[in-house]
DNA sequence: TGTACATCAGTGAACGCGCGTTCACTGATGTAC
DNA sequence: TGTACATCAGTGAACGCGCGTTCACTGATGTAC
């Protein structure tokens, strides 16, 4: 979709666009989803109301394309981190630290688009279908990261869920088997889910509350507590 | 505040209050925090809508109230199953798990309520001051049931922090002792402190993630995971 | 290279909506003597 | 027990706001021959 603005206007349309995204982004910034509004959008572009639906179908449409930059990029900032393996973290603790770290990292510089795609959902709004794939996408290299994990006594029930789910859903086997390997099948399979799925509790939970700004005082806090947590996974499912 | 209710006009007052705040509840439920309208709200109990403010200074006091009710309601739950120790729950690690279940039930019965209190903040609406308080009245039990824990060697630089800030803080040090015992000072106020920190993100990521739905067709996973993320803590902390 | 036409960006006026909140007022319920 | 007054619950009209969105229209930019 890089090829487009080939023709002076196509490129000047693009450049709209992406001024107008910018400020959307900002007024999310500054009060949140309600906050994005049309009206002001076209005020600060130094366009009139309806020449914003020349750009964009609707409000909805507008968000719908914001949530899907924010997906998109946080999945290429934790792929970016995954394309440095081995060299960069020759362990599979390393890993997850650098992948935790990333998404931490992401998260804490804009807060407002964390809170976009993992906050509180939208009343009235619904997720574009493929909100799914993005999220498989963020969470994949982490799939990889538990290749050859051994899950200890307390994570057996969650192993046993997770194996199940895959032999019921196969887009999640399949989507398993693309990051962990071929060959990863039954509990294998469940054991790299359900650290991915644990991993990504962890993060919601550190990185949610350090956003929402519940640690003041705290110190610095969120990466302390974050990194304490990845080990206590990596712990738990036999990471060197 | 019970005591009140004498005089039949201080009885019916008191119920038209409950009663517009349950409407708001219903709400809050259907369309978030954003749908909560004065306006409706009055069609809905058979008011003129300039009425409400016979009961409620503004919008904004109903939405305190409804956050100092969800606040005290999830408080008293918590402190409720804390009350039967230590007959109910013999062990550090069963009384964790007792009251990371409670946690859990409360949220997944009315996750309006818990993303009223945890959610993504409310754009342009600032917390009542007493917020602080509350959080810690929920948290205090979780301190006691790391009391004598003793922290492994991934925790420690968080021990270390949560230390530091007991000391640098004298009401959160009050407030450890008040919940952890007189003679918890220095490390051993770190531990529980960093153990209640953990507890809690651990709840928040787990929980957040099951209200928000994005455990579909997982099977039923969130009580599943959120049990592991507490028995490795528990490890973690070295609680039988 | 010039002309005829289609596409596109943008405008101003307008619609209808629901919102929070204020105001002056009425009628009922309580209270003091 | 009765009367005079204060308090309280509730109303209807109104204000001003900003919102998303539609419509008919103008002028500029591209395209085909």
């Amino acid at each position: 979709m890089a090829e487009a603005a080939r023709t002076p206007r196509a490129r000047y349309r693009e450049q709209t666009r992406a001024e107008i995204k910018d400020i959307a982004l900002a007024q999310l910034a500054e009060g949140g989803t309600a906050a994005v509004a049309l009206t002001r959008i076209a005020k600060q572009v130094g366009l009139s109301g309806p020449a914003l639906y020349r750009y964009f179908d609707s409000r909805d449409a507008l968000l719908t394309e914001l949530i899907r930059d924010a997906y998109a990029d946080l999945a290429a900032a934790v792929t970016a981190v995954a394309g440095t393996w081995p060299a960069k973290a020759p362990t599979a603790r390393a890993r997850l630290h650098g992948l935790a770290d990333a998404c931490r990292s992401w998260a804490t510089e804009q807060p407002h688009r964390y809170l976009l795609i993992q906050g509180t959902p939208v009343p009235g709004y619904t997720a574009p279908a493929d909100t799914l794939d993005s999220a498989r996408a963020v969470l994949g290299p982490f799939l990889t990261a538990f290749e050859g994990a051994r899950a200890s006594e307390v994570a057996q029930s969650l192993v046993e869920e997770m194996t199940a789910w895959a032999g019921r859903d196969t887009s999640v086997a399949e989507w398993v088997q693309q990051h962990a390997g071929e060959s990863t099948h039954g509990e294998e399979a469940g054991t790299a889910l359900a650290g991915a799925v644990l991993a990504w509790s962890h993060l919601h939970g550190a990185i949610s509350l350090e956003v929402s700004g519940q640690f003041a005082g705290m110190g610095h806090g969120g990466g302390t507590l974050l990194a304490a947590q990845i080990d206590m996974l990596a712990d738990a499912f036999g990471l060197a």
